[in-house]
DNA sequence: CGCGTTTACGTCGTTCGTAACGATA
DNA sequence: TATCGTTACGAACGACGTAAACGCG
């Protein structure tokens, strides 16, 4: 048995049983990985695969079982990696981030600038995608850690980092009616408007529309994009009322916008972080961590990363507090973390893209 | 990296960071080995062991980290093998089995009658040895289980399944004074006579000696074994009186001594049956257990390789009637498990070697 | 006939064992 | 000087890639 044959057997299932996609995505031979698995296949004494004819048709019984194992070595093999880059001394490596819209724009660059600084030789990347994408990558183990608000439900197979909470801002142009608004406008005066905000996600629910569907209202939601600057754009051409994260409203320097806190208007958002279970973080991803959210120090999210299941992560959150996060230089302590321990389950229907 | 990289890595350490050793024991050259640590020493970029001079000092922390890992990356290959053995027609293979001179002699026989009429394939290995041997052979993985009685302070790594209970049974020659008693002798009585007995463990508590000293007495025990029928030969030469397993005294025929029942006299015994975690077992293997306790199904043990200790093992036994077990043909039902729940701690201090 | 797998074969890299060398106590 | 680890080198093995054959839709 080799460390190859089973890396071979893994891109096999991961290329849905085709050899010839499975040989590309390990820039190798078609035949060569054909052999490997036929000669594991004879050491092992039993089928790996059901053939069709010559093609693979399915997975056997023994060849599932075979592939968990197999995981968990690769992915022990992985960790070995990570636990001897972590006793260098010059910190070098590569950093993949899947996120949002939102994050990479407001939240994420004084914290990159920082972290670059740091580790001149870390190759960073940053991936933009939606929530659905990310969580695709991060289990696909495409990139290290996802950072994302809300939407736990597609992150099943991670544990989640509870790094901070905001609220929604609403946005009108300067020319509009409630532009002059002493106060900032209750729901059902913008049920009246035509609205702009964020894509919801695939499977239809969204904290907004509920928020309004509470009090018997129907949001009239003319526009959606993933990108708050886009929003602001048509916002400020007239098309309606916005409702963006305030960490971008904060961002404007006299756009022609004005923007009223929507806190309390709407359910408030998390943002968390999430990693696989069972890996090995480098040191500069737990130090990175702690620059994006100063209460995840190392030392807690390594006890986090060996927690079993996302109860016990969240137990250990207990009693921390969240900061609030209104813009890039505003931090204010915020709401204690206690519904953290029910995150996943309370903020479901959640899902507003962040 | 490679497999057999790691698999060095196991062995020097195994062999005290004696890579002459280390080479032996894997069958391989020397240089072999040398080269491959260096190798994957290059490869990870981290030195694994610190040298003094040319020798392996001691284990650097890195290394000790990536050790544990590559544990795991092993046992994991053994797994491998184990289910697709599991998944082959005709059962072969190997099952090595460490037990005590009690078990070997009087109980597992007719398991294993049974054993190997079911697997003729598979080759069997009883190693008997003390408690403190089968402990060290079952943690360096040399057998596939251990069977022993009480002393669970040997098999902290282990889990342990409880599979019977047995009493004590006080024998003496037919010409002794004490074979003419109507009833059984009381420790009182025993406390005048010299005693043969069992070698107690090396941490000097005993159960037995507990019994006697809970009633301020102190037994005079002038010969121990670890051998049954040696005390019998003894005690039939007049040089005592004998005190062993039931089962043991339940073969005699004739043999010129008088048995007593030791029930209530000392504290009951519980034999178990103890396997390294996170395993495959082999089906021979779960078919063995099931014969030697039936209460220990397939699926019962299967389930109890998964817990995550040994609190969680007890939990899954809840409820279930060990046997007692009287001799080889008499099983009656017997105490209620329900102390098994603490078994590791009550019985700490009983290390009578069954 | 295209797609995908297997078989065949030549090449190249790696591992292994022997032998000689080096260092340490 | 004995023990243990490293270096050097030649032989054997194994993996890989190209080319061709095979089976199936």
């Amino acid at each position: 048995m080799k460390l190859q044959q089973l890396r071979y057997l893994l891109a096999i299932v991961d290329s849905g049983l085709n050899i010839t996609a499975a040989a590309g995505r390990l820039y190798t031979s078609q035949p060569g990985v054909s052999k490997q698995i036929k000669l594991l296949e004879e050491e092992l004494g039993v089928q790996l695969f059901s053939r069709k004819g010559k093609s693979l048709d399915r997975i056997t019984p023994a060849g599932q079982e075979i592939l968990e194992r197999a995981s968990t070595i690769m992915r022990e093999v992985q960790n070995i990696a990570g636990v001897a880059q972590n006793h260098q001394k010059e910190q070098r490596g590569r950093l993949s981030i899947g996120t949002t819209h939102t994050q990479a724009r407001y939240v994420l660059p004084s914290v990159i600038h920082e972290f670059r600084s740091r580790y001149p030789n870390v190759v960073l990347e940053l991936h933009q995608g939606t929530s659905e994408q990310i969580a695709e990558m991060v289990t696909g183990r495409k990139i290290d850690f996802a950072i994302a608000t809300d939407s736990q439900h597609l992150f099943d197979e991670l544990f989640l980092l509870p790094c901070y909470r905001w609220d929604r801002s609403v946005i009108v142009p300067a020319n509009h009616p409630l532009a002059n608004n002493a106060q900032r406008p209750t729901l059902t005066q913008l049920a009246a408007y035509p609205l702009l905000t964020y894509v919801f996600s695939s499977d239809g629910t969204s904290s907004l529309k509920q928020a309004f569907e509470e009090q018997d209202l129907t949001p009239n939601v003319v526009f959606t994009a993933r990108d708050a600057d886009v929003i602001k754009t048509y916002v400020r051409m007239g098309l309606g009322v916005g409702i963006v994260a305030s960490m971008a409203e904060d961002c404007e320097e006299g756009g022609g916008l004005v923007a009223f806190d929507g806190k309390g208007l709407f359910p408030r958002c998390t943002t968390w972080i999430g990693f696989q279970r069972d890996t090995v973080l480098r040191n500069y991803i737990h130090d990175f961590v702690e620059l994006f959210a100063p209460h995840l120090t190392t030392d807690l999210t390594r006890t986090a990363a060996k927690a079993s299941d996302q109860e016990a992560v969240d137990a250990l959150l207990e009693g921390i507090t969240l900061p609030l996060r209104g813009g890039i230089s505003k931090l204010s302590a915020g709401a204690p973390i206690a519904h953290s321990r029910r995150l996943r389950e309370s903020f479901q229907a959640v899902d507003y893209p962040g």
